[in-house]
DNA sequence: GACCTTCTCACCTACGTGTTAAGC
DNA sequence: TCGCTTAACACGTAGGTGAGAAGG
């Protein structure tokens, strides 16, 4: 698999840190077809949730731990006959947004004994009311997560590593039904909407 | 008033920080019935909820903001005709716990700026499944509420203040009814249990 | 029996979901 | 019209309440 052989090249370059991805088997299925994730006001979560292990670091040393949302194009996307297709260029980006997460300035130990979960980061695209672990993120525009980590003693030796499997494309309103059907398979605040499900349809006014 | 006075003689000579206590007039309406607190297994919340605003602080420095549950004396206590009455000599204190506040390590400016809220501290008389915010006390023990700041480039130098207003009894039943009611009134969470509520009364088998 | 603790319950807050209809 | 965005909605998860029955 040519993206695992550039990480480990790249691993085995930068340092003997290593960041495994949870829930790849998901990830995949949700590659496989198209990942969509959907922007708001309020802001919306990742799914499935972006959570990662370490291993290879300084077991006494303490760290920093960080993550973003990282655009992968150029390009500005539409779906189309069924499949998303280019588009035109992309807007203007946003400044350069980072999370820093709640366990930074532990311990290797401490970090390495977990599972670093990112799953309160939430997604915008309005640039009200922006808060940490928000992301401002421009609709229909490709995207994909991106963690790093550092040394708290020597900041300035930052390691980083990108996801290229949790890739997917913004939305305001989900465009592959195959994907959000998926989703509902998944996520466990959507069983609401699993077949066989009580909801009900009701008739609304505004 | 005494507390007053007290409180302000110690933060002259101690420094210029001063921290105040929001919901005063809340915590006063409890303190003048006799607050009670529950202790559970799973860990139940302070209310009415533990914040507090800071001023004096350097803006640009760094602070570490702890809080504990000082005991306040070595008596233990029984709810008898109405009153709190002295029942016996205490246990043997548990070990010093203390929480960090997640805000800690940002600057006096920040902090300043904010309400600084402990209520996601829980109370619990179960030693089992502690966890960082989870205080282990006795029950029928009289307890208040602490918050402690230091300078992170300074930390043997820590400031502290109790709040005698915070006092409350520990229990694993409310024994005062006017104080359960005046918790119904005001809590958000006890809003079945309002006069006029609509809550059904079962007939429970175990 | 008296006293305290534990467990379960109905009811609440808070908020994470995709859908739908309306807005632009 | 068309394409995208917004707001309201039903329905779920998660967990914070005091009461009351049962346990010790």
């Amino acid at each position: 698999d040519e993206a695992y052989a550039r990480r480990d090249l790249a691993q085995c370059r930068e340092s003997a840190v290593r960041i495994t991805l949870c829930d790849q088997a998901l990830w995949n299925q949700f590659n496989s077809i198209g990942t969509e994730m959907v922007l708001n006001k309020v802001g919306r979560r990742i799914f499935p949730s972006f959570r990662v292990t370490f291993s290879g670091l300084e077991p006494c040393a303490r760290y920093k731990i960080m993550m973003d949302v990282e655009r992968v194009d150029e390009n500005r996307y539409k779906f189309q006959d069924g499949r998303w297709i280019v588009a035109g260029r992309a807007d203007l980006p946003y400044n350069q947004q980072v999370f820093v997460h709640p366990l930074s300035s532990s311990t290797g130990e401490d970090i390495m004994n977990k599972i670093v979960s990112f799953h309160k980061v939430k997604l915008t695209n309005s640039p009200l009311k922006l808060q940490n672990g928000k992301f401002l993120l421009h609709s229909l525009h490709r995207y994909q997560l991106r963690v790093y980590i550092a040394r708290c003693d020597s900041l300035e030796d930052i390691f980083s590593f990108s996801f290229v499997e949790t890739n997917f494309i913004t939305v305001t309103a989900y465009q592959n039904s195959q994907l959000s059907q998926l989703k509902i398979a998944t996520n466990p605040y959507s069983k609401g909407f699993l077949p066989g499900g009580t909801r009900r349809r009701v008739k609304q006014s505004r």
